[in-house]
DNA sequence: ATGCCATGCTCCGCATGA
């Protein structure tokens, strides 16, 4: 069972490459992020035709979130709990950042596909909402787990872990993905017992999984690793493998984030 | 110190992103 996450950076702007990197890699599941259209102008049929049963959770303009499965899907969930209510200002959440289902088949696995809030700048409630949204994530992920299954939770958290995980973190200590606060609360999420798959499988400085389009960034290889897999233990226990697909950085008219894919031996 | 590049919409300039 191989499992894909990828920020695509508006799933209809990007088509025909989204398309080539399915053909090819065929992942089982996807959880694609940033698809920047409502339910309805996601293109689904192109991806019907490819054999993947589709769950959307879109937006106009900015966000949404999708999750693309060989195996049917239940229990789809989308949004997480509270986020649909009050933020911390009282505002209501409209932002379409996450999206959840149970992937049938002789062992089910749960997976949720999520698009960190950015938070920039800091210092401003942008950077509380991510932060709120973080504390949201975390409660969620408390409740999966005790349901003790394998459960994958991955996408776009728009957290750089540690040092190594930037090309010049010196150039990220104003940012609010690398801010001490961001930081703490994606170590809060594996300290509830979750595990980060290329850590796991890896761990190697340099795993990046994002360039900026700006500045000569992917030449320069100027990249952050903030697209993450993070796996219950009944998930890491059968994890085998982990791929950052580089390459499709370099293709005609790329995102600025690369697909990841792990294995499970489920 | 700023913008660089890319996207979608309010569409020819703006907001957002990381």
């Amino acid at each position: 069972m191989r499992i894909a996450t990828w920020n695509v950076n508006s799933i209809n702007a990007r088509l025909p490459t989204v398309l080539q990197w399915f053909e090819e890699a065929a992942p089982d599941v996807a959880c694609l992020q940033e698809i920047k259209c409502v339910d309805e102008k996601f293109p689904r049929e192109a991806f019907e035709r490819l054999g993947y049963n589709v769950e959307t959770h879109g937006q106009k303009s900015y966000n949404g979130v999708a999750l693309l499965s060989k195996s049917p899907m239940e229990d789809v969930r989308k949004g997480l709990p509270g986020a649909d209510g009050a933020g911390a200002d009282g505002e209501a959440d409209d932002h379409a950042r996450y999206i959840e289902a149970l992937i049938s088949g002789p062992r089910p696995v749960r997976v949720g596909g999520l698009y960190l809030p950015n938070g920039n700048p800091v210092g401003t409630a942008k950077f509380t909402y991510k932060l709120d949204w973080m504390a949201r994530l975390n409660a969620h992920a408390r409740a999966l787990l005790a349901f003790e299954e394998p459960l994958v939770l991955c996408g776009d958290y728009n957290v750089i872990p540690e040092p190594e995980d930037a090309d010049k973190p010196e150039g990220w200590l104003d940012d609010a993905l690398f801010q001490p606060e961001s930081r703490g609360a994606f170590r809060a999420l594996k300290n509830l017992g979750l595990t980060d798959a290329y850590m796991q499988m890896n761990g190697a400085p340099g795993g990046y999984t994002f360039w900026d389009y700006q500045a000569g960034a992917w030449p320069r290889n100027h990249g952050i690793r903030i697209d993450h897999h993070l796996l219950s233990a009944q998930a890491a226990d059968r994890l085998t493998g982990v791929e950052i697909c580089r390459d499709v950085r370099g293709w005609e008219k790329p995102s600025d984030h690369v697909p990841v894919v792990v294995t499970l031996d489920l």
